[in-house]
DNA sequence: AATACGTGGTG
DNA sequence: TCACCAAGTAT
């Protein structure tokens, strides 16, 4: 805790409270779920932008889905997002419009597991919680000697029990900061910083010389390649077509481009939706997911006339540049739009003839 | 228990 | 260039 004191961070935009030094749940909820797997740096612009845009849990659970989608756009995991969402509404419809304070109704809101809901304790309400995220475990696995990657459930229980015995009945909100902190800035996965650690005296890793060995590296296969046509559909206005992702795997409920398997299954599909004459190839690229590489080859088919019409199909759209800034876009599918030149003119007015 | 789920930084 | 993986949860 004097570590803490001093070197630890204490100006992250969701630690601010109020006058008793009160902090706001929705706040210190927003940040926690948005920093599952994600790291602060990362994080901070987001989180200023979504609370600005949405600043209370009932208005969260008022939004769009696609404007909660826009401003996690580009966050990944998806389901994080739709999960804040869902659970904001069971709080609205169940729980008076608040989070519950009560550890197994909290965890029970999707999106909101162990680790997060004594995080959310702790840091909210300073209740006695334990968190296990991975600065934390970083910090048990190496000051305790523990070895096996934590995925085992036989290690993720032994780390638990260390994350409880060390949480402090006292200062239960800057313990989970401080122990955090120390992960992130000082017990760092590469080069650890021994030399300014409180804890490197009775630290087992560091009296071994097991520091890089341990936690224990997840065992990894080597990723798929999968490929995908990606159709880049736009018409004299420049608007794009979009189609919505389904809720279940990748980018679930985003708007992206439509896809085929090949170039032979492009041609009818892109004909389904608009009058087109000519396709051009864009710089095919690739883009890596967690557990699989994807390659996408772009086809654009520039100047089309969309078929008019009515359709019932509510996961197409033609949107506008100006529309793509308020739709959860994949990163990649947002960068390749934007990269995309601007569109040919069609129609040429003489300049003599216009004087 | 194993797998799905994004993105960007780092060494 | 590329493996590795970060404030995990759900299925």
């Amino acid at each position: 805790m004097a570590w803490y004191d001093r070197h630890g961070r204490h100006d992250l935009p969701w630690q601010a409270g109020d006058a008793e030094g009160r902090r706001d749940p929705y706040r210190v909820w927003l940040a926690e779920v948005m920093l599952q797997q994600t790291q602060v740096a990362t994080v901070i612009a987001y989180f200023q932008r979504f609370v600005a845009a949405l600043p209370s849990l009932r208005q969260l659970a008022e939004a769009e889905e696609d404007h909660v989608l826009a401003l996690w756009s580009g966050l990944g995991y998806y389901r994080r997002a739709r999960f804040l969402q869902r659970a904001a509404r069971v709080c609205v419809e169940r729980h008076g419009g608040e989070l519950p304070r009560d550890f197994t109704a909290l965890a029970a809101l999707p999106g909101i597991g162990r680790s997060t809901a004594g995080a959310i304790l702790a840091q909210a309400h300073g209740l006695r919680f334990p968190i296990l995220d991975g600065n934390v475990k970083r910090v048990l696995a190496r000051h305790r000697g523990i070895h096996g990657h934590p995925g085992q459930s036989a290690v993720a229980r032994e780390l638990w029990r260390h994350a409880d015995a060390c949480t402090p009945a006292e200062r239960v909100a800057d313990y989970t900061q401080a122990i955090m902190d120390l992960g992130a800035t000082v017990c760092t996965r590469a080069r650890p910083a021994c030399a300014r650690c409180p804890l490197a005296e009775d630290c087992i890793a560091r009296r071994d010389g097991l520091t890089a060995m341990l936690p224990t590296a997840r065992p990894r296969q080597a990723l798929p390649t999968r490929r995908t046509v990606m159709l880049v559909l736009r018409d004299p206005s420049g608007r794009i077509l979009l189609e919505r992702r389904p809720p279940q795997g990748v980018w679930p409920g985003l708007w992206s481009l439509p896809e085929t398997a090949d170039h032979a299954q492009a041609w009818p599909a892109a004909q389904a939706h608009a009058r087109l004459d000519d396709a051009t190839a864009l710089t095919p690229f690739e883009h890596v997911f967690t557990h699989y590489r994807l390659h996408v080859e772009p086809l654009l088919f520039d100047g089309v006339q969309a078929h008019p019409g009515v359709t019932d199909r509510t996961d197409l759209r033609w949107s506008t540049s100006g529309e793509l800034a308020t739709l959860g876009l994949p990163a990649p599918v947002r960068q390749l739009l934007q990269t995309l030149e601007p569109p040919a003119p069609t129609t040429i007015f003489p300049r003599d003839l216009t004087r």
